[in-house]
DNA sequence: CGTATTCCTTACGTTAACGTCAACTCCCTC
DNA sequence: GAGGGAGTTGACGTTAACGTAAGGAATACG
């Protein structure tokens, strides 16, 4: 049996990913997780690893949980009916391109902050200077 | 007086900023604005619009608040020390590093996404074409 | 003068995403 | 068989960022 069909119990989950017991069976809560059972004991499987991988990371783009569980459904083909998928296929088009034009406004503000650094720091040497000057 | 000067009642600001009177006052609570009065009568001057970009554009990227707080800061220079300038100037710079970092994972995720898109694109067709070979 | 509009303050309500705590159930081991 | 861990299910608490509703002041209009 390779190592990544390994079922892993919430505690080695919590070591691997750095998150709480409480925050996966929340999500399992939330539908995003579905982890097999060993009496009543959580099972997670690979595709629940992956699929945590892509929550974590839908989180620091700022998505809502329920919006990550839309675009999770697009990892998940397979079960689904073709108007559905059409429809997920629609949402995640849509959320591209929010992505790219958050990224656009994202390097402007990046560019912004760096010249107001630069510019800061400027008036920090020359103040100094003067101040120097001054004594 | 030029135009910029101009100094708008809550309602204008509201209307020019898609933003309700609550969260206007909720960011002077914060100390985030500082507008004038008259009576007891806000009028916000082109400083407070000036900072309301900020505040907006900081909230699209996911910044908390209390995080644009302190950005604002940097636009704020003229009366600070020195220490706390270099300190907020620090400050700056991390978020910095954070956003490019942030940056090139948006990237990452902007291409897994288009792929996976282009992947269930792909194979809608391919099933649509199947079943209908199939009838 | 009445009332309509715009604004004010105070204060409680709401949602998301968990944290925290109590009380249980297994399973192991000494 | 008493205790110790690891895990479970409620259920209430918490924080951020406002929403919303109640009650009052100030100005404008007919």
């Amino acid at each position: 049996m390779p190592d990544t069909d390994r079922l892993m119990t919430i505690r080695e989950m919590c070591d691997t990913y750095e998150v709480t017991p409480r925050t996966l069976r929340f999500y399992e809560a939330k539908e995003l997780l579905s982890p097999n059972r060993e009496g009543q004991k959580r099972l997670f499987t690979r595709r629940d690893r992956a699929r945590l991988k892509l929550i974590l990371r839908g989180k620091r783009f700022g998505f809502s949980l329920e919006e990550i569980r839309q675009l999770l459904e697009l990892y998940h083909v397979g079960d689904q009916q073709q108007t559905q998928l059409a429809r997920t296929l629609a949402i995640a088009k849509e959320r591209l391109a929010d992505m790219e034009r958050q990224r656009n406004e994202f390097n402007e503000a990046i560019n912004d902050l760096g010249e107001q650094i630069d510019w800061v720091t400027q008036t920090l040497a020359s103040t100094a200077v003067s101040k120097d000057a001054a004594e």
